[in-house]
Formats: structure tokens, C-alpha cells, sequence
DNA sequence: CGGGGTATTGAGTTCGTTCAAACAAAGTGG
DNA sequence: CCACTTTGTTTGAACGAACTCAATACCCCG
């Protein structure tokens, strides 16, 4: 990709000129100083799967906008059940402001790229610009939109359909099929059976059995265990139980 | 109760004076001029239990607080099946900012009161005083943390588990039982058994099922089949699975 | 080729559902 | 005032979807 080098993207970071999030994210609230002042706190890292991001009941240090990868947050009970409160996708900003205790656990479901800021800095730029706070608001609706959506999944869909929804989220978020004439779709899993069982509150070998019935209903194709292919989409969202 | 008529509260409006929600509530960011400007347009009202607040798909026209009573979210699937995706307990304030429709239904679960304003003054009112939004993020983060919080219940605990949450959950914010050494705790359910199933993910009768149990192991009493006395509170603790 | 993590498949069980009936409280109207 | 509906709740018996436990298959990587 090349960057543009005319007179407005001179003002802006290096770093931020070519990131999703300065469109999208909670960055494209900011103007180019804002935006300097920031990048100078920031860094970007990358972290392998696995990697914990935030622990459950830990001091919150930073947040970090998504750039590539997935996140998963969690919740476990005190002997050990774990269910996947959320998928946090590029461009999707997470962290939690006003709070310095994290009720959740963040870990990287795939390999992750991040640029993350001190929690001090975000926070102090919030007070002086105020499209920030509603880019934040308006983060935090689309997650809150996102759980509850999935709580209807949780209480009132069965396995077949969970599977389905779950299918569909992945697909509509990695290989971004909002594009309704679009019949097809493929994609790697981002996440395991063990995830995705706790994401849908279902045991691993449910998950394994409802995908394979999938696959011999011919709905789709996997590859190598993680590579899917979707044949026909409507036919999946027909299993959704919207 | 007598109402303070000292100099400070002679510039709030007296619909407000009272009001909790000008103390826990998003009216509380509000200078008095701003509050005697949103009061000019709001009007307090009173509605019976299965009043709908705002209906899936309509157009929202107007927020609220939520001064007594209860307001329950819910999301159907096209086939009937309904999950209740959350529930709103005085101060709390609900409607749907940056949104032109409502994914969800409201309605009012008990009787309540309402205190409401129309979608545009409160939207112009915000720009105007930045405080106004901090409070909107913060009850839209407890709004997801409450969520995120029953994902678990809904994706991992048992119905037994899931009865002795809920129970919990009003009790704490009917009978306002944080105080950790309040043994006891009594009320009235503002849902009905089958309003509890679509809470929890569950059947009324494995709703009454489980009930009947806890009533037979003397955890709870239940007078009129609303009224309900938890006998131990750390007994009903035991068994929500924390 | 072997080994370790991950996924699938099978058999038997359990928890919550479904279907059905009885019960209780609160109207409604003759 | 009492039959009769209506609405909400409880209880029972049988069923089934998802779980548990156990064995087998797959895939990557050294």
C-alpha cells in the first residue's frame, strides 16, 4: 500500500496514516494535533495467541484499538466454567474507561496486532476533545448491542442454531460479508472448539457433532479442521433462527 | 417528605427536586440552568404493567428515567421464542442515543414511572454540556457490564443457578441489599414466572420447579406467589454459582 | 515416524423440556 | 351470590437435546 503524501496526511503520525481506526475507530474523532499527542504515547505491538491482554480483577494500564486479529473477553466462575462475553474484531477499540478494575479477562484468540496507549493519556485527551467521548459511547453501544443480541442466542437458541449464528458473526466480521448479493464465504476460525463452546455455552463435543451435521448437510466445507467454507449463506442464516 | 427550601434548590425545577435522578441519574451532570431547560420539555408520567415503551423496529422519539418501577428489554425471534435482555430499576435511564431504531422492546414490567424527554432536547442539551455524555458512557457501561455479567448465567449455570442469580439480582436492587451484613431480605417480584423464563432461558415450569425447591430447602418463603422473603441471603449467595 | 495437542465419534445418562392436568385467584355476568 | 371464564401457577409423567465419559482419529511439528 502506498501512503499518500499530499498536505494533510503531513500533519498526521506516521504510525496512524495508513490505520483502520483512524477512519473507523476512535481515533477519526481526533484532529492532527490531538492525534500527535496521542501517537506519541502509543505503541504498536503484535502477540501470539494466547496472550493475556487483560486479566480479570487486574489494574486496567492501557486501552488498545484492534488492528488485525481477535480478542475474546471472559468470564469464568470460581470452579472453572468460562463463558466468551465478547469478540472484539479490527477496528473495535477495547479497554474500560472509568473503572480501575476490569471485570473480565481480554486474551488474544488468534495472533494479534494492537496499538495500545496509557490509560492516563486516552483519558486526558477525552476531557478536551469531546468527539472522542462519543466515539467512545458509541463503542460501547455497539458492544452493548452485541451481548445482548447474543444473550437471545445463549437463553433461546438451540445448539444447531447457535452454531449457525456463530458461523454467520465470523463471517459477517472477518470476511466482512454485509454485502447481502453475497453468496459465499470462507474464512479461518479465529477461534478454537474449546472457545467456541464457551462462547456459546455448549461443550466441545456439541460443537464438533453440530459442525459436522452442518458438513454433511453440505452447508459448508471445513478444511484442516479450522479453514471453513460457506457454500451458500442463506441457507446458513436459515439455520439462525434469526 | 418536605422539600429543602433553602437558596439552592429555589433554582431547580420542582418536578426535580425530588427526583433521584437528578443524584445517581443522567440529570445529574446537569447546572441548573441546563436542568430548568430539559425539565421545560420533559413530563412525568405513570403506566400500568405491559405498557410498551418503545416497540422493536419503531422509531424512538423520546428517553427516559426510570423514577419506580421496573422496565424490562426484550428481543423475540420470529417464531415467538422472547429473551428478556435486561432490566431497568430506578435511576436508571434508558432509550437508545445515535439510533434511529430500537432493536429492542420495552416495556414496563410493574407499574412505573417514567420521567421523559423527547429524543431532541436531550440530543441538543449534550452537546452543549460534555458531563451530560459521561453520564450517558457510564450507564451505558453498567448497562454492558450487567449484560456481560448475565451471559455467564445464561451460558453457563444451571437452572437452579440461574433461579438463585435472579433472585439475588432483584433483591439487591429492590430491597437494596449492597450491605454485606443484611442476613435477610424481602419483596415483591416485579416479573412473572413467565417473564423469568424469558430472563433466564428457561421454561415456567422448570421456573416453578426450582422455585418450589428453594422454598422446600427453607432458603426462601414465597407469600401470594409475587411476594418472596429470602430467609438467608448467604444461603441463596451459596447457590448463584457466584 | 512418533508424540502431543486438538478434534471427532460413540454409548449411556441427565437435566430441562414437553405435554397434560389440576389448582388458585380474580374477574364477569346472570 | 354463585357458576363460569380467564389468567397465572404448580405438579406429574414421559421424552429428548445436550452432557458426560471414553475411545479413536487427525494434524502439525520436531
Amino acid at each position: 500500500m502506498t501512503v499518500r503524501q499530499d498536505i494533510h496526511n503531513s500533519d498526521i503520525p506516521v504510525l496512524c496514516q495508513a490505520c483502520e481506526a483512524r477512519h473507523h475507530g476512535v481515533c477519526g474523532a481526533l484532529d492532527p494535533n490531538k492525534l500527535v499527542a496521542l501517537a506519541k504515547t502509543s505503541s504498536r505491538r503484535q502477540v501470539d495467541a494466547g496472550t493475556e491482554l487483560i486479566g480479570d480483577a487486574e489494574a486496567i494500564h492501557s486501552y488498545a484499538n484492534v488492528l488485525s486479529g481477535v480478542v475474546k473477553l471472559t468470564k469464568t466462575l470460581s470452579d472453572g466454567r468460562q463463558q466468551i462475553v465478547g469478540l472484539q474484531f479490527a477496528p473495535d477499540f477495547f479497554g474500560r474507561p472509568f473503572r480501575a478494575e476490569s471485570a473480565i479477562n481480554a486474551e488474544a484468540a488468534t495472533r494479534v496486532s494492537l496499538c495500545s496507549f496509557p490509560k492516563a493519556a486516552l483519558e486526558r485527551i477525552m476531557k478536551e476533545s469531546p468527539g472522542l467521548q462519543g466515539r467512545l459511547l458509541g463503542q460501547t453501544l455497539k458492544d452493548l448491542d452485541a451481548a445482548r443480541e447474543w444473550m437471545v442466542t445463549l437463553g433461546r437458541k438451540t445448539a444447531a442454531e447457535k452454531i449457525a449464528s456463530f458461523l454467520l458473526l465470523i463471517a459477517r466480521n472477518i470476511d466482512r460479508v454485509s454485502d447481502p448479493n453475497m453468496r459465499t464465504a470462507a474464512f479461518d476460525l479465529p477461534l478454537t472448539r474449546n472457545d467456541i463452546a464457551d462462547f456459546l455455552g455448549l461443550t466441545i463435543e456439541t460443537v464438533s457433532r453440530q459442525l459436522t451435521k452442518l458438513r454433511a448437510d453440505g452447508v459448508i466445507r471445513i478444511e484442516n479442521n479450522r479453514h471453513v467454507v460457506v457454500v451458500d449463506i442463506s441457507r446458513l442464516e436459515a439455520r439462525a433462527g434469526s
